[in-house]
DNA sequence: TGTACATCAGTGAACGCGCGTTCACTGATGTAC
DNA sequence: TGTACATCAGTGAACGCGCGTTCACTGATGTAC
């Protein structure tokens, strides 16, 4: 992305951006042409293409916008002190929440972000806002190994962030028409991956402690 | 898809099914032309349009024929008599195993039907597949109430379905690099997945019965 | 404070490439007599 | 058992459409003096 000189391109710039995310809770990337993008935009191909080098530029510059959204919430819903004081429980109930929440913002981006992930490119750079999100689940475990029994810390956060994202993700790309064809409401999906990482960690049970 | 009435169109589909799905496994569907089809398939082009009425009902056609394999697999996979006298978590791990290795039997073509899931029509005929798979489950899982707490055996087999597929096809499409940056071994996660299904359910340890 | 000039930003018609699809034709297969 | 004919199957050059990208040009912004 060329970096804006003046204030006049940079609302182009975030109109584009803005343009492009629209139209992806439409359709998917490769139905949007350049010209769908500019008239949503109100602006012209060759503004278009003064910022971005190219059409696949600005799905990256969406994913960098989203990625850096990701890890400015990640600080602070995951920072220990958000959570102190918390039986686990509630830590997971209230994380898996926010996760669903937090997708069903971007529907179009995130279903794109899922398609583009076979270009490695996005891959490495979803995978360091996941591994972000994992350290610090990792360490939070850690902190609490008396709560529960699950016996590798690192592990544990993986998985229990795969379970999470991997629900909440097809469930916000699909909704109600679900491939499994059982629609999930918002709060029994909540409710359930709650109780899927609490019992795949092994939370020990409230009267135990 | 025209159904063939010789032969030789017969082996001739099945060329260019198999040519498809050798190339699925190198690049994505819209990578691949209908040139680059034929030539695997050592057909031509007409040929092509001789059997199928557009480039997208070859991917069509490759969905059937696994949804059908599919179907197959599962009435012997699920039958209560394969698991008649076997305790829950060893049925968990047993079927977990098999998804894991059944999905890495397509890579190319599994990733192909996760894109393609956006088409209504894919995600009906996937959830086909999957509603069998969830009521076959839902069914064990009633049978076996005492071996396990989940109070919903409808909603606990098809949350258990959306955990297992949803790891195992993120693994499958990702493999060793995988969106969260932490790769997982085959054993890992079928040992994990086992893991994070009986902690769901909450099966009952064996020393309760 | 005004003017000249360089750079930045935006316009939109035109280009061109890739690829799905068509089509006029040739060859193979099978069936009727 | 052989021949004629209809249908099926296959060939590959050519078409054409969509869409990403370019480019010659106009307009806006800011800075130097």
């Amino acid at each position: 992305v060329r970096p804006p000189a003046q204030d006049r391109s940079q609302r182009t710039l975030e109109r584009l951006l803005d343009a492009t995310e629209r139209l992806l809770d439409q359709r998917p990337f490769d139905r949007i042409s350049v010209q769908d993008i500019v008239a949503e935009a109100d602006a012209s191909v060759g503004a278009f293409y003064g910022r971005f080098p190219s059409k696949d530029a600005v799905l990256h510059a969406l994913h960098e916008r989203y990625v850096a959204e990701g890890q400015a919430t990640n600080a602070q819903a995951l920072s220990p002190a958000t959570w102190d004081g918390v039986p686990l429980p509630d830590v997971i109930r209230g994380l898996c929440a926010f996760v669903v929440a937090f997708l069903r913002q971007h529907p179009g981006l995130r279903r794109a972000l899922v398609l583009a992930l076979a270009d490695p490119v996005f891959r490495a750079r979803s995978a360091a806002l996941a591994s972000d999100v994992v350290d610090r689940v990792a360490a939070l475990l850690e902190a609490r190994r008396a709560e529960h029994a699950h016996p590798d810390p690192a592990v544990a956060a993986d998985v229990a962030h795969r379970i999470l994202f991997s629900l909440a993700d097809q469930h916000a790309l699909y909704g109600a028409e679900s491939p499994t064809g059982h629609p999930l409401s918002d709060d029994t999906l909540v409710a359930e991956t709650t109780r899927a990482i609490v019992g795949y960690l092994g939370v020990h049970p409230p009267e135990a402690r």
